[in-house]
DNA sequence: GTCTATAGCAAGATAGAC
DNA sequence: GTCTATCTTGCTATAGAC
């Protein structure tokens, strides 16, 4: 990781990364089926740091909005160090077959984790939520979260400032929507979300 | 291309695509940057014959939905050929400093075009859209369509079944949505969306 | 400016010995 | 489990033909 971070992804080289831990190329081929695998143990770490960042705000927020955006933040502060480096192996992620795209079986654990952070976000809140909202929104938050980092990692303002401010604009808008979930004018509108949902989903 | 479908990107060589093509591994690299950017072609081929494939419904609908509908699927008709190969080469293309990168300045010849034809379901429609938002859609409708192909190139089931269902559980949402785009109520709402888009844009 | 042929490098990945 | 040697392939370099 300390390599990837220093010089990229495409420059550190599998025999780089071998002498570095010292060891022999084939050894390392024997716990990594492959260069992108290593990218996985990225993904646990980032897990980890993010749910210890989030934690002060769990603590101290108790409003749905605050609880959401403080979150998010926490989030892009775990991996603005790594910014450059994930933009280049965001290629490797992306690709559906790969075991390392976020929805894949082999990411089950980082994501479940993930999900779950969200479902702590919604809980802990003071936010009154349709009933049949609730049991989805975790999972559409770490949805929401997903193309969060799809914008942060094609974001090349200084600072990635974009999108931070898109977080900022998002979340009172998400806000907004889950209270208007209860309108009964919009039943419709979430109902028809939810039936395509559902039929996705199996 | 024709290689690339039969045996995936990966597979296929630019030893063999040069072979195959009568010509020397240099010639190749004459006219093509890299191979990475033989899937330039790919994308302005795609973008010609979809616009071909949509060109009856436009002729033959006016309601918005039906249009929207109908040039989405064509869309995936056109792409259907080349999933399983799409997928494997759609990790270059979601790389963000590539040049292969739909929202790259070396594929605007392509998505301007794509834009231009959302540009034109809307027009030859009925449909009465809020004066705000009217400007903004024909991208907004190409960003969907970007999600819908993100979906598709994902989507493992029988015959792409799941992204037909998709394109028809979402099409009559996002109807409904810009019918009420002009509803007094959701106003605020519509604003907020509408400043995000303003501040994200540069 | 367009093309061929060939040689060779770099780096991801693998085979097979120990 | 670990190593060394080797293979494969994207890509580059060179020298030369027309």
């Amino acid at each position: 990781m300390r390599l990837f971070r220093e010089r990229g992804y495409a420059q550190t080289t599998m025999r780089a990364i071998a002498q570095e831990a010292g060891v022999a190329v084939g050894n390392a081929y024997y716990y990594f089926g492959s260069k992108d695998h290593l990218i996985q143990e990225f993904y646990a770490h980032a897990q980890v740091e993010h749910r210890a960042a989030a934690q002060p705000v769990l603590d101290r927020e108790d409003a749905f909005g605050a609880r959401l955006a403080g979150v998010l933040h926490a989030g892009i502060d775990v991996l603005t160090p790594s910014h450059e480096f994930a933009a280049t192996f965001f290629k490797t992620a992306a690709e559906p077959t790969s075991p390392l795209s976020p929805f894949s079986a082999e990411s089950s654990g980082p994501r479940e984790a993930a999900i779950k952070l969200f479902g702590e976000v919604l809980t802990g809140s003071t936010a009154k939520v349709d009933a049949e909202l609730r049991p989805q929104l975790p999972e559409l938050l770490w949805l929401a979260y997903m193309g969060v980092i799809l914008y942060w990692v094609h974001d090349r303002s200084p600072g990635q400032t974009k999108t931070r401010q898109l977080i900022d604009g998002v979340v009172p808008l998400i806000d907004r929507l889950v209270a208007l979930s209860r309108l009964r004018v919009l039943r419709p509108v979430t109902r028809q979300v939810f039936d395509l949902i559902r039929t996705l989903r199996h």
